[in-house]
DNA sequence: GAAGATTGAGACCTCAATCTTT
DNA sequence: AAAGATTGAGGTCTCAATCTTC
């Protein structure tokens, strides 16, 4: 049975698949190339950039859910993680005592200043080197347009319930 | 500490975080758009797309893997999971004892026609519903290239071992 | 009750090791 | 030895339930 084809033209069903195709391959070789150059994985990249990013190395942990995009649940998994690890320290909040601050550690500055350089440079070779500045303004707003529709249609699956 | 702008231009971060939030986002809402409305995850659905494909529901285990683009690995025990709730069947393989066919059982063509229409037309509503042709050629175009890099990469990494 | 955060269960993915057949 | 495939361990993600403080 053709599932696919009913719906979508074929130049839009090639533009779908390669761009999922793409995403997937490209999440998996830098996850890998993160991991073998500096153990971290993509995931505790993405954690350790916003806290480095901060004056002094220390976020509310809704900060961070914030920043990412992450439910507050999957980070705080991550969080468990790293901790065991010694990438991060928790340490409560005294104004407000529900509260946790994630606070950088010296490894874990250490660790991700030495990975990010590499990283950066692989998304550059990988991606940006071979695009002209038409075709990053166009991923911009294609970005931009598809991540308003999400919006629009998470906050209509709201009010519906 | 600035970790990224030293290395790509505002214009490329922007476009950069924009396209790995943008497929995020909308990975997790097809995913749990498709699990409410069929009980299927994203990858059981990658799976059964092919099987339903192919002329008569049957394919071996190493056809899925390189049309997904999936390690040998991963298919294995998402197959696992996928016999256990009937929704495929595992066969040997006669001319080569070494292989194994997958079957689609009767429930996961079932499930699998059920799902399709709304899975495409939540990918046709979000994403394509507001992009030009010209913007789905850009898209096309831009993940072909980057996907050519990713072989290139991966290709002269084999090459040093 | 709502907000901030954690936990446990179960699904999913990766890596390395394994097994069988070619 | 290489190809087809599976397994086990350990990391990761989601969902629902929970706990504490506001």
């Amino acid at each position: 049975v053709n599932l696919v084809t009913e719906w979508l033209t074929d130049a839009e069903q090639r533009a779908w698949r390669g761009l999922m195709g793409m995403t997937a391959r490209l999440d998996a070789h830098l996850g890998r190339d993160l991991q073998e150059r500096s153990g971290l994985s993509a995931a505790d990249y993405a954690v350790l950039v916003p806290l480095s990013e901060s004056p002094d190395g220390r976020l509310r942990v809704f900060e961070i859910a914030g920043r990412l995009g992450w439910e507050q649940s999957r980070l705080s998994h991550q969080l468990t993680r790293m901790t065991r690890r010694g990438l991060v320290r928790r340490e409560g909040c005294e104004s407000d005592r529900r509260g946790a601050f994630i606070v950088l550690t010296e490894a874990g500055r250490a660790v991700i200043e030495e990975a990010a350089p590499g990283h950066v440079a692989a998304v550059r070779r990988l991606v940006f080197d071979g695009l002209t500045p038409d075709q990053v303004a166009a991923l911009d707003q294609i970005a931009r347009q598809v991540l308003a529709r999400l919006d629009e249609a998470e906050a209509s699956q709201a009010d519906r319930r």
